[in-house]
DNA sequence: AACACTCGCAACCGCGAACGA
DNA sequence: GTCGTTCGCGGTTGCGAGTGT
């Protein structure tokens, strides 16, 4: 770990004059770099508090540190904000991650806004240091394809289903069903790859994957029923709009029964009854939605699946 | 015990986007 | 339209702690 500042020698050469300010004849004009002392920490917290985020270089000034202002903000929203969850990642986050990364690639803070209490930093960080080396030391060739699959550049589809396949389009909104190309999981120790009209047989074990899915495209986990759907219970808040802002066609992730057979379709937003009446508009706009507020332990606390391999605590 | 090496993570750097004058 | 400033992001660095030899 980096030395804290106040621990540096006087004149370090870790002060850095600020700004190129002619007038550099005193410590004011000096900017700490480096470790974050508790002082430091304990002046930005208490501005924060009282003040709210406003502009970093005033923040900087006003706090009375003499770290610049993009130091101040990333103090403050890697280590200092309150709703920080910090500790180390759970399974269920780490998949989350995993899925999100194969889809959206080294867009961390995108990433971060799905996790939350987690910050883009730590994300990376943790992807850097772990998940990357553990994928590559699985050895197998698709966790590979899917850790590398972000590398590839957004505009390259990869394998893993790609934000572009879900984006809006007037002329693709079907009026039917259509069964969307997973992603393969063989990440997860669940399903097969399903083709076009397969079902997830033997339960995909892991609703947390779907939860996933949902999080990260602009799914819906949905219930199955004889002549329609509905949201199934516990998950009412996990719509979120996909990634891409678009309106437009919707997907879903429904449950084939109880037992937890799963079926991923795609329909069109103004399609009523196809599918058996599983269509679901996103409205956009205004919305109960508020991604990255809400814990999946606390959306996963009321479920109950006897399929689940996991449950919050 | 001493040294070398690896790991995890806080923090910095550079760049581009957004914004206002 | 241009310029300067600020912000946010992703990549990278550097250091302390942990581990192996």
């Amino acid at each position: 770990m980096r030395r804290p500042a106040d621990a540096l020698p006087a004149g370090n050469d870790l002060m850095i004059s600020g700004g190129g300010n002619s007038g550099n004849r005193n410590n004011s004009c000096k900017l700490r770099k480096g470790l974050w002392s508790p002082e430091e920490d304990e002046k930005l917290t208490n501005y924060m508090m009282r003040n709210g985020q406003g502009c970093w270089s005033d923040v900087a000034r006003n706090a009375g540190l003499q770290r610049c202002g993009k130091s101040c903000r990333l103090r403050w929203i890697n280590y200092l904000r309150p709703d920080l969850k910090r500790g180390t990642f759970s399974v269920q986050e780490e998949d989350l991650i995993v899925h999100l990364h194969s889809i959206l690639g080294n867009r961390w803070s995108q990433i971060a806004a799905r996790l939350p209490g987690r910050t883009d930093n730590e994300i990376k960080n943790f992807w850097n240091s772990t998940i990357k080396k553990r994928l590559k030391n699985s050895g197998s060739e698709q966790e590979i394809k899917l850790a590398t699959a972000g590398n590839l550049g957004h505009d390259q589809p990869s394998q893993s289903m790609c934000i572009d396949s879900l984006s809006s389009s007037s002329s693709s909104r079907a009026d039917h069903c259509d069964l969307l190309p997973l992603p393969e999981f063989s990440w997860c120790n669940a399903p097969q790859v399903l083709d076009h009209g397969s079902y997830f047989h033997e339960a995909p074990t892991n609703v947390a994957h779907q939860v996933a899915m949902a999080y990260g495209t602009g799914m819906m986990v949905m219930e199955e029923g004889r002549g329609g759907g509905g949201i199934m219970e516990g998950y009412e808040d996990l719509f979120v709009p996909p990634l891409d802002g678009s309106t437009g066609r919707n997907c879903m992730v429904s449950s084939g029964n109880i037992e937890g057979n799963y079926m991923v379709q795609q329909s069109s937003e103004s399609s009523a009854g196809d599918g058996g009446g599983l269509v679901v508009n996103w409205e956009g706009g205004e919305s109960s939605i508020r991604v990255g507020e809400w814990e999946l332990g606390e959306l996963m606390r009321d479920v109950s699946f006897p399929f689940l391999d996991f449950q919050a605590e």
